[in-house]
DNA sequence: AAAACACTTAAGTTTTAACTTGACAATCAG
DNA sequence: CTGATTGTCAAGTTAAAACTTAAGTGTTTT
């Protein structure tokens, strides 16, 4: 119980920034410090961090600092938070989409019914 | 080309409040019109349906109007750019969380190596 | 020690999101 | 026709998000 698990509400509202997604995808590429992580992006440093600390507490995103550096890195716990809620949801969402194919291909039951 | 494909940043954004997972969680059950959609929900029928418009936008929902009732129902679209996102970046993030557990198993690779 | 570096913190501004209220429009039922 | 139902539209309010700037804190480098 040392990791918090992360809250899904955070998890995708740190998702639904183009920014961070950026970043995230900058990360993938390799733990990195956080003045190169944010060099791409038009915006000051503080303003980096402040995407930085809402991707950590989605546990999308790890840092630790050494010295005077800070390093971040990717974490898997948010992603996975992602993924479960879709997963999770998935089947009801197919079957509700199945019934409106039905719909769609018998909208009148006695007019098409194939063995009468 | 009838569909127009959700942009992410919509969809994460449509998934980040809680009201509107509740919305799609509700709407799972089935097609209903926007005040039974609303009703578990303490807010004017206004708030409901402007939440319904970014679930729309975002390609989780459709939503269709007969008569007076516009009935609401799940869209596969939202759902399919959010889970293919997460999946297209999960190789590199798993990599990248491989290599890390590599480091920690091997903090010291002269101390600690298995066959000298 | 002095300067450069890599953040950190606090405070303020601007933009966007999440509501509310109230007036209106279009059914549908009696 | 009237009246209730079901939603729509346009403002306006409040709160949260996404920045900015500027000053400050440790950490290396020289």
């Amino acid at each position: 119980m040392t990791q918090k698990e992360p809250k899904i509400d955070r998890v995708f509202q740190a998702l639904g920034d183009a920014t961070r997604r950026a970043m995230l995808e900058r990360l993938s590429m390799g733990p990195m410090s956080v003045s190169l992580l944010g060099e791409p992006f038009k915006m000051s440093l503080a303003a980096v961090v402040q995407h930085l600390q809402v991707l950590e507490e989605a546990g999308l995103v790890k840092t630790e600092k050494t010295g005077r550096v800070r390093s971040c890195r990717v974490e898997a716990a948010g992603l996975r938070a992602a993924e479960d809620w879709l997963r999770a949801r998935r089947p009801e969402w197919d079957r509700e989409l199945d019934r409106l194919e039905e719909l769609l291909d018998e909208p009148d039951e006695k007019a098409s019914h194939p063995v009468g």
